[in-house]
RNA sequence: UCCUCGGUAGCUCAGUGGUAGAGCGGUCGGCUGUUAACCGAUUGGUCGUAGGUUCGAAUCCUACCCGGGGAGCCA
Protein backbone atom coordinates (compact mmCIF):
# COMPACT_ATOMS: atom_id res chain seq x y z
CA UNK A 1 0.00 0.00 0.00
CA UNK A 2 1.73 2.93 -1.19
CA UNK A 3 -1.05 5.25 -0.71
CA UNK A 4 -1.28 7.95 2.39
CA UNK A 5 -4.15 9.70 4.37
CA UNK A 6 -4.59 13.04 3.46
CA UNK A 7 -4.69 13.66 7.08
CA UNK A 8 -0.81 12.21 6.97
CA UNK A 9 0.19 14.26 4.34
CA UNK A 10 -0.97 17.76 5.46
CA UNK A 11 0.65 16.93 8.80
CA UNK A 12 3.79 16.00 8.14
CA UNK A 13 4.39 15.09 4.41
CA UNK A 14 7.69 16.42 3.11
CA UNK A 15 8.10 18.59 0.26
CA UNK A 16 9.47 16.98 -2.75
CA UNK A 17 8.87 13.42 -1.86
CA UNK A 18 6.48 11.22 -3.98
CA UNK A 19 2.63 10.57 -3.11
CA UNK A 20 -0.44 8.63 -3.63
CA UNK A 21 -3.66 9.36 -3.00
CA UNK A 22 -7.19 8.57 -2.71
CA UNK A 23 -10.44 9.83 -2.28
CA UNK A 24 -13.07 11.36 -3.80
CA UNK A 25 -12.93 15.36 -5.25
CA UNK A 26 -14.58 18.07 -3.44
CA UNK A 27 -13.92 20.42 -5.80
CA UNK A 28 -11.93 21.47 -9.45
CA UNK A 29 -10.77 25.06 -10.39
CA UNK A 30 -10.09 25.52 -14.22
CA UNK A 31 -7.53 27.98 -14.85
CA UNK A 32 -6.49 28.52 -18.31
CA UNK A 33 -2.69 27.03 -17.52
CA UNK A 34 -3.71 23.93 -15.52
CA UNK A 35 -6.34 22.75 -13.32
CA UNK A 36 -6.65 22.94 -9.11
CA UNK A 37 -8.81 19.96 -7.79
CA UNK A 38 -9.11 19.43 -4.07
CA UNK A 39 -9.75 15.93 -3.03
CA UNK A 40 -10.82 14.73 0.44
CA UNK A 41 -10.93 10.98 1.80
CA UNK A 42 -12.40 11.63 5.30
CA UNK A 43 -9.15 10.95 7.35
CA UNK A 44 -9.52 14.81 8.05
CA UNK A 45 -11.66 18.20 7.23
CA UNK A 46 -8.99 19.50 5.04
CA UNK A 47 -8.92 18.56 1.50
CA UNK A 48 -5.42 17.92 -0.13
CA UNK A 49 -4.89 20.63 -3.30
CA UNK A 50 -3.93 18.50 -6.25
CA UNK A 51 -2.41 20.60 -9.63
CA UNK A 52 -3.07 18.75 -12.82
CA UNK A 53 -0.93 20.00 -15.36
CA UNK A 54 -1.25 20.04 -19.11
CA UNK A 55 1.08 17.85 -20.05
CA UNK A 56 -0.63 14.76 -18.49
CA UNK A 57 -1.72 12.55 -21.13
CA UNK A 58 -5.45 13.37 -21.92
CA UNK A 59 -5.40 16.16 -20.05
CA UNK A 60 -8.58 17.49 -21.22
CA UNK A 61 -10.80 14.34 -20.84
CA UNK A 62 -9.04 14.12 -17.42
CA UNK A 63 -10.09 17.71 -15.94
CA UNK A 64 -13.57 16.82 -17.58
CA UNK A 65 -14.13 14.09 -15.23
CA UNK A 66 -12.88 15.58 -11.95
CA UNK A 67 -16.32 17.36 -10.95
CA UNK A 68 -17.16 17.31 -7.16
CA UNK A 69 -17.96 13.64 -5.96
CA UNK A 70 -15.77 12.12 -8.60
CA UNK A 71 -13.83 9.21 -6.62
CA UNK A 72 -9.75 9.10 -7.62
CA UNK A 73 -6.26 7.98 -7.47
CA UNK A 74 -3.48 10.25 -8.02
CA UNK A 75 0.02 9.96 -8.03
CA UNK A 76 2.17 12.67 -7.81
CA UNK A 77 5.01 14.48 -6.21
CA UNK A 78 4.44 16.36 -2.89
CA UNK A 79 5.33 19.94 -3.33
CA UNK A 80 5.87 23.44 -0.99
CA UNK A 81 2.45 24.94 -2.06
CA UNK A 82 3.68 28.71 -3.22
CA UNK A 83 0.28 29.80 -2.52
CA UNK A 84 -0.91 30.66 0.68
CA UNK A 85 -3.32 28.86 1.98
CA UNK A 86 -2.09 24.59 2.27
CA UNK A 87 1.73 24.12 3.34
CA UNK A 88 2.06 21.23 1.08
CA UNK A 89 -0.30 20.43 -2.70
CA UNK A 90 0.31 17.41 -5.01
CA UNK A 91 1.69 17.86 -8.26
CA UNK A 92 -0.29 15.00 -10.07
CA UNK A 93 2.33 13.03 -12.69
CA UNK A 94 -0.45 9.70 -13.12
CA UNK A 95 -4.11 10.42 -12.38
CA UNK A 96 -6.88 7.54 -12.04
CA UNK A 97 -10.77 8.13 -12.13
CA UNK A 98 -12.66 5.22 -10.91
CA UNK A 99 -16.26 6.35 -10.57
CA UNK A 100 -17.22 9.55 -11.95
CA UNK A 101 -20.41 11.30 -10.49
CA UNK A 102 -22.62 13.50 -13.13
CA UNK A 103 -22.41 16.92 -12.21
CA UNK A 104 -26.40 17.60 -13.75
CA UNK A 105 -27.73 15.10 -11.37
CA UNK A 106 -24.81 14.55 -7.76
CA UNK A 107 -26.93 16.31 -5.35
CA UNK A 108 -23.89 17.66 -3.36
CA UNK A 109 -23.03 21.14 -4.75
CA UNK A 110 -20.36 23.36 -4.01
CA UNK A 111 -21.96 24.98 -1.56
CA UNK A 112 -23.50 25.21 1.99
CA UNK A 113 -26.42 22.66 1.82
CA UNK A 114 -29.23 22.74 5.01
CA UNK A 115 -29.11 19.91 7.42
CA UNK A 116 -32.27 19.29 6.62
CA UNK A 117 -31.68 18.72 3.05
CA UNK A 118 -28.87 16.02 3.66
CA UNK A 119 -31.01 14.04 5.99
CA UNK A 120 -32.91 13.21 2.83
CA UNK A 121 -29.41 12.05 1.28
CA UNK A 122 -28.31 9.85 4.00
CA UNK A 123 -25.97 7.80 1.34
CA UNK A 124 -23.98 10.61 0.38
CA UNK A 125 -24.12 13.44 3.77
CA UNK A 126 -20.54 11.46 5.42
CA UNK A 127 -18.56 13.08 2.23
CA UNK A 128 -19.37 16.83 3.39
CA UNK A 129 -17.12 18.63 5.96
CA UNK A 130 -19.87 18.76 8.64
CA UNK A 131 -20.52 15.38 9.00
CA UNK A 132 -17.13 14.15 8.09
CA UNK A 133 -16.22 16.07 10.85
CA UNK A 134 -19.07 15.11 13.31
CA UNK A 135 -18.32 11.14 12.43
CA UNK A 136 -14.39 11.82 13.51
CA UNK A 137 -16.04 13.82 16.49
CA UNK A 138 -18.22 10.88 17.58
CA UNK A 139 -15.64 7.96 17.06
CA UNK A 140 -13.23 10.21 19.17
CA UNK A 141 -16.12 10.28 21.58
CA UNK A 142 -16.80 6.65 21.73
CA UNK A 143 -13.08 5.82 21.84
CA UNK A 144 -12.82 8.14 24.98
CA UNK A 145 -15.41 6.30 26.47
CA UNK A 146 -13.83 3.18 26.78
CA UNK A 147 -10.86 4.64 27.29
CA UNK A 148 -12.49 6.01 30.20
CA UNK A 149 -13.75 3.33 31.98
CA UNK A 150 -10.92 0.75 30.67
CA UNK A 151 -8.28 2.84 32.41
CA UNK A 152 -10.33 2.61 35.92
CA UNK A 153 -10.75 -0.98 35.99
CA UNK A 154 -14.23 -0.85 34.27
CA UNK A 155 -15.42 -4.27 32.34
CA UNK A 156 -17.40 -3.55 29.37
CA UNK A 157 -20.63 -5.83 29.25
CA UNK A 158 -22.59 -6.35 26.79
CA UNK A 159 -26.44 -6.65 28.45
CA UNK A 160 -28.79 -7.78 26.28
CA UNK A 161 -30.68 -6.20 23.22
CA UNK A 162 -33.62 -8.86 23.37
CA UNK A 163 -35.69 -8.61 26.75
CA UNK A 164 -38.52 -10.34 28.29
CA UNK A 165 -38.45 -7.52 30.86
CA UNK A 166 -42.00 -5.05 29.93
CA UNK A 167 -41.06 -3.42 33.48
CA UNK A 168 -38.11 -1.76 33.28
CA UNK A 169 -40.39 1.35 33.18
CA UNK A 170 -37.88 3.70 30.98
CA UNK A 171 -40.21 4.13 27.93
CA UNK A 172 -42.01 2.67 25.74
CA UNK A 173 -41.19 -0.39 24.02
CA UNK A 174 -41.01 -1.98 20.63
CA UNK A 175 -42.19 -5.73 20.59
CA UNK A 176 -40.12 -8.27 18.99
CA UNK A 177 -41.96 -11.14 17.63
CA UNK A 178 -41.78 -14.35 15.10
CA UNK A 179 -45.42 -14.50 14.66
CA UNK A 180 -46.85 -14.12 11.02
CA UNK A 181 -48.78 -10.78 12.24
CA UNK A 182 -51.42 -11.50 9.02
CA UNK A 183 -52.04 -14.75 11.33
CA UNK A 184 -51.54 -14.20 14.90
CA UNK A 185 -52.29 -17.38 16.94
CA UNK A 186 -55.09 -16.49 19.34
CA UNK A 187 -56.31 -18.02 22.95
CA UNK A 188 -59.58 -19.16 24.03
CA UNK A 189 -59.76 -15.75 25.78
CA UNK A 190 -58.97 -14.48 22.62
CA UNK A 191 -55.65 -12.24 23.23
CA UNK A 192 -52.80 -12.93 21.12
CA UNK A 193 -51.04 -16.61 22.23
CA UNK A 194 -47.69 -15.76 22.53
CA UNK A 195 -47.04 -19.14 23.72
CA UNK A 196 -46.39 -19.53 20.34
CA UNK A 197 -43.95 -16.82 19.91
CA UNK A 198 -39.98 -17.27 19.51
CA UNK A 199 -39.34 -17.34 23.56
CA UNK A 200 -42.62 -18.37 24.20
CA UNK A 201 -43.82 -15.23 26.12
CA UNK A 202 -43.69 -11.38 24.68
CA UNK A 203 -40.26 -10.21 24.17
CA UNK A 204 -38.83 -6.47 23.46
CA UNK A 205 -35.89 -4.50 22.39
CA UNK A 206 -34.05 -3.25 25.73
CA UNK A 207 -34.80 -0.06 26.62
CA UNK A 208 -31.97 0.36 29.28
CA UNK A 209 -29.14 -2.26 30.45
CA UNK A 210 -29.28 -0.82 33.76
CA UNK A 211 -30.63 -3.83 35.61
CA UNK A 212 -28.88 -6.22 34.46
CA UNK A 213 -25.22 -3.90 34.46
CA UNK A 214 -26.63 -4.29 38.67
CA UNK A 215 -26.35 -8.16 38.05
CA UNK A 216 -22.76 -8.11 36.59
CA UNK A 217 -21.63 -5.24 39.25
CA UNK A 218 -22.43 -6.79 41.95
CA UNK A 219 -19.34 -9.62 40.83
CA UNK A 220 -17.41 -7.58 39.07
CA UNK A 221 -17.29 -4.65 40.80
CA UNK A 222 -17.31 -2.38 38.08
CA UNK A 223 -18.72 -2.12 34.70
CA UNK A 224 -20.03 -0.25 31.79
CA UNK A 225 -22.49 -0.85 29.08
CA UNK A 226 -22.58 0.76 25.70
CA UNK A 227 -24.79 0.19 23.34
CA UNK A 228 -27.70 0.28 21.31
CA UNK A 229 -30.87 1.06 23.13
CA UNK A 230 -34.56 0.74 21.24
CA UNK A 231 -37.36 3.09 22.77
CA UNK A 232 -40.62 3.11 20.65
CA UNK A 233 -41.73 6.64 21.87
CA UNK A 234 -43.86 8.85 19.08
CA UNK A 235 -41.05 11.47 20.30
CA UNK A 236 -40.73 14.14 17.09
CA UNK A 237 -38.11 15.88 18.42
CA UNK A 238 -34.65 17.09 17.87
CA UNK A 239 -33.42 15.27 21.27
CA UNK A 240 -35.22 11.97 20.26
CA UNK A 241 -34.03 8.81 18.38
CA UNK A 242 -35.87 5.47 18.03
CA UNK A 243 -32.44 3.88 17.93
CA UNK A 244 -29.75 5.25 19.94
CA UNK A 245 -26.78 4.54 22.05
CA UNK A 246 -26.44 4.37 25.70
CA UNK A 247 -23.81 4.47 28.33
CA UNK A 248 -24.49 3.22 31.79
CA UNK A 249 -21.35 2.46 34.06
CA UNK A 250 -22.18 0.87 37.81
CA UNK A 251 -20.17 -0.07 40.70
CA UNK A 252 -20.07 -2.06 43.30
CA UNK A 253 -19.16 -0.24 47.04
CA UNK A 254 -20.64 3.03 45.72
CA UNK A 255 -22.16 5.38 46.96
CA UNK A 256 -24.19 8.44 45.53
CA UNK A 257 -20.48 10.77 46.08
CA UNK A 258 -18.59 8.19 44.17
CA UNK A 259 -21.31 8.15 41.09
CA UNK A 260 -21.16 12.37 41.04
CA UNK A 261 -17.50 12.34 40.94
CA UNK A 262 -17.04 9.44 38.26
CA UNK A 263 -19.83 11.28 36.31
CA UNK A 264 -18.00 14.33 36.70
CA UNK A 265 -14.33 12.74 35.74
CA UNK A 266 -16.22 11.20 33.05
CA UNK A 267 -17.15 14.39 31.17
CA UNK A 268 -13.70 16.57 31.91
CA UNK A 269 -12.04 12.90 30.35
CA UNK A 270 -14.30 12.77 27.09
CA UNK A 271 -14.08 16.58 26.09
CA UNK A 272 -10.29 16.60 26.70
CA UNK A 273 -10.12 13.39 24.65
CA UNK A 274 -12.14 14.88 21.85
CA UNK A 275 -10.36 18.30 21.84
CA UNK A 276 -6.88 16.53 21.86
CA UNK A 277 -7.89 14.25 19.02
CA UNK A 278 -10.02 16.35 17.21
CA UNK A 279 -8.70 19.83 17.28
CA UNK A 280 -9.80 21.06 13.38
CA UNK A 281 -13.01 19.22 14.05
CA UNK A 282 -13.75 21.25 17.04
CA UNK A 283 -12.75 24.69 15.76
CA UNK A 284 -15.41 23.89 12.38
CA UNK A 285 -17.80 23.23 14.94
CA UNK A 286 -17.19 26.09 16.71
CA UNK A 287 -16.63 28.18 13.91
CA UNK A 288 -20.04 26.91 11.50
CA UNK A 289 -22.39 25.42 13.72
CA UNK A 290 -22.15 26.73 17.32
CA UNK A 291 -19.55 29.62 18.40
CA UNK A 292 -19.32 28.42 22.17
CA UNK A 293 -18.60 24.86 21.20
CA UNK A 294 -14.84 25.36 22.46
CA UNK A 295 -15.54 27.77 25.19
CA UNK A 296 -18.20 25.17 26.41
CA UNK A 297 -15.34 22.68 26.46
CA UNK A 298 -13.27 24.59 28.12
CA UNK A 299 -15.64 25.13 31.01
CA UNK A 300 -16.68 21.80 31.39
CA UNK A 301 -12.58 20.60 31.56
CA UNK A 302 -11.33 23.07 33.99
CA UNK A 303 -14.65 24.20 36.66
CA UNK A 304 -15.24 21.92 39.49
CA UNK A 305 -19.18 21.37 38.67
CA UNK A 306 -21.77 22.85 41.79
CA UNK A 307 -23.58 20.30 43.62
CA UNK A 308 -26.58 21.29 45.35
CA UNK A 309 -29.56 19.58 46.65
CA UNK A 310 -32.94 19.79 44.70
CA UNK A 311 -34.36 20.77 47.70
CA UNK A 312 -31.88 23.70 47.30
CA UNK A 313 -32.34 24.09 43.65
CA UNK A 314 -36.28 24.68 44.00
CA UNK A 315 -35.42 27.38 46.69
CA UNK A 316 -33.15 28.98 44.39
CA UNK A 317 -35.59 28.84 41.82
CA UNK A 318 -38.52 29.98 43.72
CA UNK A 319 -36.22 32.95 44.73
CA UNK A 320 -34.56 33.47 41.32
CA UNK A 321 -36.30 36.87 39.67
CA UNK A 322 -36.85 35.22 36.38
CA UNK A 323 -40.35 34.47 34.67
CA UNK A 324 -40.90 30.31 34.25
CA UNK A 325 -43.99 29.16 32.17
CA UNK A 326 -44.26 25.89 34.14
CA UNK A 327 -44.54 26.17 38.37
CA UNK A 328 -41.74 25.80 41.05
CA UNK A 329 -42.81 23.78 43.67
CA UNK A 330 -41.07 21.22 45.96
CA UNK A 331 -42.61 17.81 44.93
CA UNK A 332 -42.27 18.70 41.15
CA UNK A 333 -39.64 17.33 38.61
CA UNK A 334 -37.47 20.32 36.94
CA UNK A 335 -38.76 21.12 33.62
CA UNK A 336 -36.10 22.19 31.06
CA UNK A 337 -36.28 26.03 31.33
CA UNK A 338 -35.42 25.45 35.05
CA UNK A 339 -32.27 23.06 34.23
CA UNK A 340 -31.32 25.64 32.29
CA UNK A 341 -31.55 28.42 34.15
CA UNK A 342 -29.54 26.56 37.37
CA UNK A 343 -26.46 25.56 34.64
CA UNK A 344 -26.73 28.86 32.49
CA UNK A 345 -28.14 31.68 34.47
CA UNK A 346 -27.40 31.24 38.20
CA UNK A 347 -24.19 29.26 38.24
CA UNK A 348 -23.07 29.46 34.79
CA UNK A 349 -21.56 25.80 35.27
CA UNK A 350 -22.11 22.29 35.18
CA UNK A 351 -24.74 21.90 37.78
CA UNK A 352 -25.34 18.31 39.37
CA UNK A 353 -28.62 18.18 41.59
CA UNK A 354 -29.23 15.86 43.78
CA UNK A 355 -31.82 13.87 46.41
CA UNK A 356 -34.81 14.04 44.57
CA UNK A 357 -38.42 13.43 45.90
CA UNK A 358 -39.57 10.01 45.87
CA UNK A 359 -42.25 10.50 44.35
CA UNK A 360 -41.04 11.74 40.23
CA UNK A 361 -37.82 9.40 40.46
CA UNK A 362 -38.06 5.27 39.96
CA UNK A 363 -38.32 2.62 42.02
CA UNK A 364 -34.50 1.30 42.02
CA UNK A 365 -33.40 4.72 43.44
CA UNK A 366 -32.12 4.49 47.16
CA UNK A 367 -34.39 6.01 49.40
CA UNK A 368 -32.85 8.63 51.82
CA UNK A 369 -32.86 8.60 55.80
CA UNK A 370 -35.78 11.34 55.56
CA UNK A 371 -38.04 8.92 53.45
CA UNK A 372 -39.08 11.74 51.31
CA UNK A 373 -36.15 11.73 48.91
CA UNK A 374 -33.77 9.65 46.90
CA UNK A 375 -30.37 9.42 45.89
CA UNK A 376 -30.61 10.32 42.87
CA UNK A 377 -28.54 12.79 41.02
CA UNK A 378 -28.76 14.48 37.49
CA UNK A 379 -25.78 16.47 35.75
CA UNK A 380 -27.19 19.39 34.23
CA UNK A 381 -25.01 21.52 31.88
CA UNK A 382 -25.53 24.75 29.56
CA UNK A 383 -27.53 24.90 26.51
CA UNK A 384 -28.28 20.71 26.79
CA UNK A 385 -29.68 20.50 30.45
CA UNK A 386 -29.93 17.08 32.08
CA UNK A 387 -26.68 15.51 30.09
CA UNK A 388 -26.38 12.32 33.06
CA UNK A 389 -28.67 10.85 35.60
CA UNK A 390 -27.77 8.63 37.98
CA UNK A 391 -28.40 7.20 41.14
CA UNK A 392 -27.29 5.41 44.23
CA UNK A 393 -29.47 1.68 44.02
CA UNK A 394 -31.69 0.66 47.15
CA UNK A 395 -29.39 -2.17 48.04
CA UNK A 396 -32.08 -2.91 51.29
CA UNK A 397 -33.99 -6.12 50.30
CA UNK A 398 -37.48 -4.72 52.45
CA UNK A 399 -36.81 -1.64 51.81
CA UNK A 400 -37.01 -2.27 47.43
CA UNK A 401 -40.19 -4.30 47.91
CA UNK A 402 -41.67 -2.04 49.55
CA UNK A 403 -40.79 0.77 46.44
CA UNK A 404 -41.78 -1.76 43.47
CA UNK A 405 -45.27 -2.55 45.28
CA UNK A 406 -45.98 1.06 46.32
CA UNK A 407 -45.06 1.80 42.49
CA UNK A 408 -48.37 -1.13 41.69
CA UNK A 409 -45.76 -3.35 40.15
CA UNK A 410 -45.47 -7.06 40.47
CA UNK A 411 -42.67 -8.66 42.93
CA UNK A 412 -42.56 -11.64 40.74
CA UNK A 413 -41.30 -9.60 37.31
CA UNK A 414 -38.21 -8.68 39.59
CA UNK A 415 -37.41 -11.94 41.29
CA UNK A 416 -33.62 -12.11 40.52
CA UNK A 417 -33.29 -8.30 40.54
CA UNK A 418 -34.20 -8.69 44.48
CA UNK A 419 -32.17 -11.59 44.50
CA UNK A 420 -29.14 -9.65 44.61
CA UNK A 421 -30.43 -7.90 47.47
CA UNK A 422 -31.00 -10.93 48.91
CA UNK A 423 -27.15 -12.31 48.47
CA UNK A 424 -24.39 -10.50 48.85
CA UNK A 425 -25.92 -7.17 48.71
CA UNK A 426 -23.95 -3.71 48.64
CA UNK A 427 -24.47 -0.62 47.99
CA UNK A 428 -24.02 0.15 44.53
CA UNK A 429 -24.21 3.26 42.26
CA UNK A 430 -24.11 4.02 38.71
CA UNK A 431 -25.30 6.38 36.15
CA UNK A 432 -26.73 6.98 32.21
CA UNK A 433 -26.01 9.20 29.53
CA UNK A 434 -27.04 8.92 25.67
CA UNK A 435 -24.24 8.96 23.64
CA UNK A 436 -25.52 10.99 20.50
CA UNK A 437 -26.66 13.76 23.59
CA UNK A 438 -22.83 13.64 24.41
CA UNK A 439 -22.03 14.17 21.05
CA UNK A 440 -24.67 17.21 20.43
CA UNK A 441 -23.19 18.54 23.39
CA UNK A 442 -19.79 18.28 21.88
CA UNK A 443 -20.06 19.70 18.76
CA UNK A 444 -23.26 22.04 18.85
CA UNK A 445 -25.28 20.08 16.49
CA UNK A 446 -28.73 21.08 16.98
CA UNK A 447 -30.56 18.38 15.98
CA UNK A 448 -29.81 14.54 17.35
CA UNK A 449 -30.45 13.19 13.45
CA UNK A 450 -27.93 14.97 12.30
CA UNK A 451 -24.74 12.97 14.99
CA UNK A 452 -26.35 9.42 14.36
CA UNK A 453 -25.18 7.92 10.78
CA UNK A 454 -28.71 6.66 9.99
CA UNK A 455 -31.21 8.01 12.09
CA UNK A 456 -34.24 6.20 13.18
CA UNK A 457 -37.53 7.97 14.61
CA UNK A 458 -41.45 7.78 13.75
CA UNK A 459 -42.13 7.26 10.17
CA UNK A 460 -38.25 7.33 9.48
CA UNK A 461 -36.17 4.41 8.38
CA UNK A 462 -34.46 5.25 5.30
CA UNK A 463 -31.22 4.10 4.65
C1' U B 1 -49.67 13.57 21.04
C1' C B 2 -50.19 19.12 21.37
C1' C B 3 -48.70 24.16 19.72
C1' U B 4 -46.37 26.83 15.84
C1' C B 5 -43.95 27.95 11.19
C1' G B 6 -43.20 26.27 6.46
C1' G B 7 -43.56 23.38 1.29
C1' U B 8 -42.17 28.16 -5.38
C1' A B 9 -35.91 26.12 -10.37
C1' G B 10 -30.96 20.95 -8.55
C1' C B 11 -30.06 23.98 -3.53
C1' U B 12 -31.30 28.55 -0.40
C1' C B 13 -35.15 31.80 -0.75
C1' A B 14 -38.23 36.44 -2.56
C1' G B 15 -42.95 36.97 -4.66
C1' U B 16 -49.89 38.23 -0.32
C1' G B 17 -55.52 38.44 -6.39
C1' G B 18 -53.45 40.44 -12.65
C1' U B 19 -47.11 37.97 -17.81
C1' A B 20 -42.98 32.94 -12.55
C1' G B 21 -38.12 35.90 -9.90
C1' A B 22 -32.95 36.31 -7.49
C1' G B 23 -28.48 34.20 -5.65
C1' C B 24 -25.89 29.80 -5.76
C1' G B 25 -25.35 25.16 -8.81
C1' G B 26 -25.09 23.09 -13.89
C1' U B 27 -23.59 24.25 -19.04
C1' C B 28 -20.63 27.35 -22.56
C1' G B 29 -16.86 31.11 -23.08
C1' G B 30 -12.95 34.13 -20.72
C1' C B 31 -9.07 34.53 -17.07
C1' U B 32 -0.75 33.56 -15.69
C1' G B 33 -1.41 30.17 -8.73
C1' U B 34 -6.72 29.51 -7.59
C1' U B 35 -8.78 28.78 -2.13
C1' A B 36 -17.02 28.38 -1.39
C1' A B 37 -11.77 31.35 -7.16
C1' C B 38 -13.27 35.35 -10.28
C1' C B 39 -15.78 37.79 -14.95
C1' G B 40 -19.56 37.25 -18.94
C1' A B 41 -23.44 34.55 -21.12
C1' U B 42 -26.86 30.69 -20.68
C1' U B 43 -29.93 26.75 -18.71
C1' G B 44 -33.59 25.79 -15.53
C1' G B 45 -40.78 25.51 -12.85
C1' U B 46 -47.14 20.24 -12.55
C1' C B 47 -45.64 27.06 -7.19
C1' G B 48 -46.61 19.78 -1.86
C1' U B 49 -51.54 16.98 -3.30
C1' A B 50 -56.86 17.22 -4.10
C1' G B 51 -61.01 20.12 -4.10
C1' G B 52 -63.32 25.08 -3.73
C1' U B 53 -64.03 30.77 -4.23
C1' U B 54 -62.99 34.21 -8.43
C1' C B 55 -63.30 37.05 -14.93
C1' G B 56 -58.43 35.59 -13.08
C1' A B 57 -55.08 31.86 -7.61
C1' A B 58 -48.12 30.68 -6.03
C1' U B 59 -51.28 34.32 -3.37
C1' C B 60 -57.90 33.49 -0.50
C1' C B 61 -60.83 28.95 1.75
C1' U B 62 -61.20 23.46 3.11
C1' A B 63 -59.06 18.69 3.63
C1' C B 64 -54.91 15.74 3.35
C1' C B 65 -49.49 14.68 2.83
C1' C B 66 -44.50 16.01 4.07
C1' G B 67 -40.81 18.84 6.76
C1' G B 68 -38.65 22.49 10.50
C1' G B 69 -38.95 24.64 15.45
C1' G B 70 -41.09 24.38 20.43
C1' A B 71 -43.66 21.54 24.41
C1' G B 72 -44.65 17.01 26.83
C1' C B 73 -42.16 12.25 27.60
C1' C B 74 -37.39 10.97 28.06
C1' A B 75 -31.55 9.56 27.14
Amino acid sequence: MTCQTIAALLATGRPDTPATIQGWVRTRRELKEFTFVEVNDGTCLANLQVVINPSLANYRQLVDGLGTGTAVEIQGQLVASPAKGQRVELQATQVTLYGTADPETYPLQKKRHSFEFLRTLGHLRPRTNSFGAMFRVRNACAAAVHRFFQERGFLWVHTPILTASDCEGAGEMFTVTSLDLDHLPYTPAGRVDYQQDFFGRPAYLTVSGQLEAEIMALALSRVYTFGPTFRAEKSNTSRHLAEFWMIEPEMAFCDLHGDMDLAEAFLKFVFQAVLDHCPEDMAFFNQRIDPTVLATAEQIIQTPFERITYTDAIRHLQNANHPFEYPVEWGLDLQSEHERYLAEVLFQRPVIVTDYPVGIKAFYMRLNDDEQTVAAMDVLVPRVGEIIGGSQREERLNVLERRIQGQGLALDNYWWYLDLRRYGSVPHAGFGLGFERLVQFLTGMGNIRDVIPFPRTPDSIDF
